[in-house]
DNA sequence: TATTGTTATACTCTATAACTATA
DNA sequence: TATAGTTATAGAGTATAACAATA
């Protein structure tokens, strides 16, 4: 059995035979899962009426226990910050969030979770936990933590160049 | 040493503990790694005056070594057939690619790339191919062997759900 | 009737930079 | 002077659907 990128290795290989295409073995793969992967998790978020970038921010929100502030969001989800501003008003709109001026800087604010917005996305991660569960099942228990050990010695190697 | 996704799971840990989010251990450091490999390889392109979609048409055609029609590279490239057409005008107007009438089919047409645009993408796809080498180095030939043959496995279960 | 490729439309999202009010 | 957050602007890119020509 061939997946997709094993055939356009052949191609390259017949085409451009001088290249050594065998990192595509690996980053192609990877950008191919993660078009799959993304598919099914917007499906997810969208039965919630969310897109990926606002899940993000209410996710981190909820798993960091306590408000942030704009600038924190905007690091940690990677937008910019009118960007974030917009993403904010438009989920403060929604009753999901709402902002309050911070106590010690009077330019700075913080922002929460509604109680509407904690159950959002609550059952939110939940599924998108469920479903996450339901894609590897093609992977055993043994070559799932191998595969996540890969990954993480990858990360802890090349991360840096994110921040 | 801990990296992102390590520092996630404590937070989830901590404030949901109900959930096993183990999959994340795979999934959010796809999710990561795509990031950060996404960032490193649009360097390279616009190096060469081009976006990732822009790449992928041109390469499309080099490694099929024979004109395609903007429906089997819309397919190839994930696109809209629209979005293809602008892109194809665009990448026309540059002089990279050009159409032809189909011999066989008056309602359609042959796209190939000329002169400047293959020696723009076999240039382009050299200098990607050595980036992709430059961002495995973090991982031996016998990792990398297991990566390769992990996601290989997991799209061979999954890559119907593209098509 | 269905398909190929193009066109026209409208939308979503974003970065950038200017701006304010504080620090 | 620098920072926090907002606003205003403009741009890139897309999907959708209507369309013309052909199958």
């Amino acid at each position: 059995m061939q997946d997709h990128v094993d055939k356009l290795l052949i191609q390259w290989q017949e085409h451009r035979p001088d290249l050594d295409c065998s990192p595509m073995g690996i980053i192609g793969r990877m950008y191919r899962a993660h078009r799959i992967m993304t598919d099914s998790i917007n499906d997810v978020f969208k039965g919630y009426g969310l897109s990926q970038v606002e899940f993000d921010i209410l996710a981190s929100l909820r798993r960091a226990g306590e408000p942030l502030t704009p600038t924190q969001l905007y690091h940690t989800v990677m937008l910019s910050s009118g960007a974030m501003t917009a993403r904010l008003d438009k989920l403060t709109d929604r009753g999901l969030i709402y902002r309050q001026p911070s106590d010690d800087d009077r330019r700075s604010c913080k922002v929460s979770l509604t109680e509407a917005g904690q159950a959002l996305v609550d059952k939110a991660v939940t599924a998108h936990v469920a479903n996450e569960h339901q894609m590897l099942t093609a992977l055993d228990k043994d070559e799932q933590a191998q595969l996540a050990g890969l990954l993480r010695k990858w990360l802890l190697a090349n991360e840096s160049a994110l921040k």
